[in-house]
RNA sequence: GCGGCCGUGGUCUAGUCCGGUCUAGGAUAAAAGCUUCCCAAGCUUUGGAUCCCGGGUUCGAAUCCCGGCGGCCGCACCA
């Protein structure tokens, strides 16, 4: 009757989540930040391993998305802290808020329009609404509290940017930025420009970004400060082809269309590439090319194929300038489908605004195949018979019929005689006649399509989607691309030179710039239990027969098989087993 | 932000109702050594908690009261 007393930490009621949070807690991944003064939420401190593993997603990350795409995606680096002008354009110091009222009796806090909408029916153009405007509709309508039946109290606007000052001037206001994307934007043009003025062109950015949320929970998965990875991908919309496609054209995608949304279903369907794009499911080629990758990068990192989903947003919940956006998302433990990455097709929006802001050109020029040659109609007035007549007065009437439309001016003129600004034209004293203009191309905006991913919340999946349980010990099944240390090195007992020899096979697979760890401490089960919760993904073992023959044995951290091999293989074995070439 | 539950070594937990016997017990993890021919074995030793923080009540507070912070859940909110 008392055997459930005395039971170690691993076997008490968690779930998967507590589970790994515990693991990351005792083994170093990560925490709360600023622990010992009690913490704070939304902020994570990641510890040796974390790091690591976070450094390796990303690694991975920038080696699908850019490298992979080289002389057509390029990363940069750009500023967390900037100008306010730059969010003032990209519509963040207006937009990323919340209207929120709060009742004045029992002090429930609830969106604004939302709660407008539904007790006094739609607004036309709620959206735009200022406080004030809302809190006139709000009298008007008599709109209370939905739990209490109080009165609600002013709409006030929650603004989820960090803000900050530039040096001592107060009024020199800038934010944190909470997406990465204004710096490939802001730096489109000029990067354009040194890249050799080619489309497509992508730029991505890995890198910190800040939101004031106002409640953050759920651990890693919710955060003020997190590390975002994007891609800018700028494209000509009168050639939007993917040139890329037919290296992903067969790849499964599960998708929600929105169609399905609207329906209500939640089963996704099962669609290659190809199908999506030919039955229009997915509106733009280059975003479907970011979905395979992105499919395969997630599958990469341990989730399930038949765990992950792109849900497409319905119109009324995407951003204005969205002409269609997926989440991609992966089925938690606890948590359920979890959003890990998001795939808008931005149009030309951010530029257009930051053109219009700036003042700058951040359009492109499409060379036409062929120049277009069109025949124009042009009023040539007859000067010497208008300056002979009007004299002093001659500019003034020509600057006049200038701005008259030629084809306008010609039929009005056809008709008798036309007053311009005071004075009467006869109409011989203009004549017509045909031109050919041709014109070599045009200016255009880009289009953009926007693959983005939150590094940390990649970090957590990855660590429960590898977390497994043997019994009662804890395999941390890490995929060998990420796992933070690839190998564990143990002498079977310390004696009979046993460590030494050890000792220098570690010292070799370091020196070939493997991160190993090295472990003579306890019994030899203890050292692979330590290994595999950590999830390095092979342990070598050095014993008596390696005095003899030179091999050890390589053990397998899912599976604890072992096998022998030659320590002179080792290096090359090592090499293809981490798939480094 | 609101409501409920909760906060004790790295981790999990006993003790909290009914204040003193708690200079806070256990397990596990960690470190040093012994042992050990392959899966958290065993033995010895060691370090580690002013009981989330602050205030109050009391002769005396981990324990009672108030405030704060943090966590989980629900509501609300949110890419």
């Amino acid at each position: 009757m008392y055997l459930y007393l005395n039971l170690p930490h691993w076997c008490t009621d968690m779930d998967k989540y507590d589970k790994v949070i515990d693991l990351c807690k005792r083994r170093g991944f990560f925490w709360p930040a600023s622990e010992i003064y009690g913490g704070v939420a939304g902020f994570l401190d990641f510890g040796p391993l974390g790091t690591m593993l976070k450094r390796n997603i990303e690694r991975r990350w920038r080696e699908t998305f850019i490298h992979k795409n080289h002389g057509i995606v390029y990363e940069i680096e750009t500023p967390v802290i900037t100008p306010s002008k730059v969010f003032e354009a990209s519509g963040h110091v207006e937009n990323f808020t919340d209207v929120i009222v709060e009742c004045t009796s029992c002090h429930k806090k609830f969106r604004a329009d939302h709660i407008i909408i539904e007790q006094a029916g739609e607004v036309p153009g709620i959206e735009g609404k200022t406080a004030a405007q809302l809190d006139e509709i709000i009298s008007t309508n008599h709109v209370v509290c939905t739990e209490c039946g109080g009165a609600l109290g002013k709409v006030s606007n929650f603004n989820l940017l960090f803000k900050t000052n530039i040096g001592p001037y107060s009024e020199n206001v800038a934010y944190l930025r909470p997406e990465a994307a204004q710096g490939m934007f802001t730096n489109f043009k000029s990067i354009y420009t040194a890249m050799r003025e080619r489309l497509p062109l992508g730029l991505a950015q890995i890198g910190k970004v800040a939101r004031n949320e106002i409640s953050p929970r759920q651990g890693p998965l919710r955060l003020r400060e997190f590390t975002i990875m994007e891609v800018e991908f700028f494209f000509d919309p009168k050639n939007p082809t993917c040139t890329l496609l037919e290296q992903v054209y067969d790849k499964e995608l599960r998708l929600l269309t929105e169609d399905l949304v609207a329906a209500e279903k939640t089963d996704p369907i099962e669609v290659t590439v190809r199908e999506a794009l030919s039955e229009r499911l997915i509106k733009s080629d280059w975003l479907a090319y970011f979905m395979a990758l992105s499919t395969d990068f997630i599958s990469e990192l341990g989730a399930p194929h038949n765990s992950q989903m792109f849900v497409g947003k319905l119109a009324k919940e995407r951003a204005h300038y969205s002409a269609q956006t997926f989440d991609q998302l992966v089925k938690l433990d606890r948590w359920g489908w979890v959003e890990v990455s998001g795939h808008a097709y931005r149009t030309d929006y951010d530029l257009s605004r930051h053109q219009q802001y700036s003042g700058q050109d951040l359009g492109v020029f499409r060379k036409y195949d062929v120049p277009k040659k069109t025949r124009v109609l042009v009023a040539k007035p007859r000067v010497d018979l208008i300056s002979r007549e009007y004299q002093s007065e001659t500019g003034k009437i020509l600057a006049a019929l200038k701005s008259i439309d030629a084809a306008s001016l010609r039929s009005k003129l056809a008709a008798g005689n036309v007053v311009v600004d005071g004075s009467t034209i006869r109409p011989e004293l203009v004549e017509f006649m045909e031109k050919e203009e041709s014109v070599t191309g045009e200016r255009f905006i880009p289009h953009v399509a926007e693959p983005s991913f939150g590094a940390d919340r990649l970090t957590y999946l990855a660590l429960e989607c590898a977390y497994n349980e043997k019994g009662d010990r804890t395999i941390l099944s890490l995929p060998r691309s990420i796992a933070p240390v690839k190998i564990c090195v143990f002498p079977l007992v310390n004696k009979d030179g046993i460590n030494e020899k050890a000792q220098a096979i570690f010292d070799a697979i370091r020196s070939d710039g493997f991160i190993a760890d090295f472990d003579d401490g306890g019994s030899i089960g203890r050292r692979y239990a330590r290994s595999d919760e950590i999830g390095a993904p092979i342990a070598i073992t050095v014993d008596y027969q390696t005095m003899n023959d030179d091999t050890v044995t390589i053990r397998d951290r899912d599976n604890w098989a072992q096998s022998r091999i030659s320590a002179r293989d080792l290096r090359s074995y090592l090499k293809e087993y981490f798939c480094i070439r």
